[in-house]
DNA sequence: AATAGTATTGACCACATTGGTCGACTGTGT
DNA sequence: ACACAGTCGACCAATGTGGTCAATACTATT
């Protein structure tokens, strides 16, 4: 990447950001088509490598780009001084709903590259997800007054099945809107009933 | 698909329909490759053409073939009698696991299908699959008791809820084992800890 | 052993798509 | 009028596509 794509108005620059994480994410790296990317973001093919050196500077970029905002966007948002498990997961879910609205596909893309082979992939940027990895723990579970929960539960398996509930739920609101856009969808309603349902965990789980 | 397939010995066939469900549920169906389905299933390209008429034929048996499974695998081994919904939802995800072993691409080649664009796909195979989903409803939900819950909970979302956290256990499971081989894992420790999660889910929602 | 018929292979085909290049063109500022 | 950064898409060799088919290997029957 030079600094020509980083002097390109906002606008047509996360166009392109989001157009090639939507790519990466669904394809993975090597099926991933730099034609389709230029298409979705409506610029030339020559701009591309205009911008970046090549497919792979181009991915690592992102990887950098999204790792970033993960960390400073997600994580240091955090406010660890709220002792409240629920509470807290639910604004892991609001910050990264923030960043679905600019970018509908970062959270998967950065999901997917957990998943893959990272073999290739610059010492840099590996150290820069595994530090993400680590604060990420921090934030979730550091400080947690565990006297909310009920005591006759281990709490360390409660931890785990409020938060598959939580993927759950946000699995459910993906696939209800499979086809449609996100960024024209009114969510407060779905917030509202988000938030119906952390009620039913803190009832069933908390004393 | 021709009667040739049919009378090949049961080892072979199943190469063949792992290896091609394998290959639609991860590309889908525009992007998955002959190519790789023969070399994975061990056979010359050839033989496939000599099987199938064409991969669309091929894709299409492997739909009916699979829906059959689901319905008479899972559906029709539900007891309806047995009142208890968690129980209900346990029994699901065993004879899910029934089928994985012999299988292990066939629920998320299913599931891929779903949220799929159906416009291309024959009538036939159309209403098996919303026959499935009618029966899965009925078999998942009718005759529960609901006096079991808690009272002071909304049910419906409770329902919900457990099956997040199952789904959500069933993730975990497939992302602990990423690149192993199913088939090779003892599943029954795993079984014990998701029955320990379901024993919780039972004393919380339950009264 | 000879024959017939079936099962199996992979080189081959025309075509599509790939990552990447480059000469032509546009627009802006001086 | 000139320079120059920005933009485009036709073009390239390379790879991959679904599908064919002539050549073989295998099996059973005579």
């Amino acid at each position: 990447m030079n600094d020509k794509f980083l002097k390109l108005d906002q606008e047509k620059r996360d166009r392109i950001i989001n157009a090639a994480m939507q790519e990466f994410a669904e394809q993975g790296y090597d099926k991933a088509s730099t034609n389709k990317i230029v298409k979705q973001a409506g610029i030339g093919k020559g701009m591309l490598f205009y911008y970046f050196e090549n497919k792979q500077t181009l991915y690592h970029y992102l990887l950098d780009y999204g790792l970033d905002m993960a960390l400073d966007k997600i994580l240091n948002e955090i406010d660890t001084s709220d002792r409240d498990f629920i509470e807290r997961m639910y604004k892991i879910v609001e910050q990264k709903l923030e960043i679905f609205k600019k970018y509908p596909d970062m959270i998967v893309f950065i999901g997917t590259f957990m998943l893959s082979d990272q073999s290739n992939i610059p010492d840099r940027i590996v150290n820069k997800y595994e530090e993400l990895q680590k604060k990420g723990l921090e934030k979730a579970y550091k400080n947690i007054d565990y006297s909310l929960f009920r005591e006759d539960l281990d709490v360390e398996k409660v931890f785990k099945l409020i938060e598959w509930t939580i993927d759950g739920y946000q699995n459910e609101i993906k696939a209800r809107f499979h086809n449609q856009k996100f960024s024209e969808i009114d969510l407060d309603p779905y917030r509202q009933e988000f938030y119906d349902y952390l009620a039913i965990l803190k009832r069933v789980y908390y004393q």
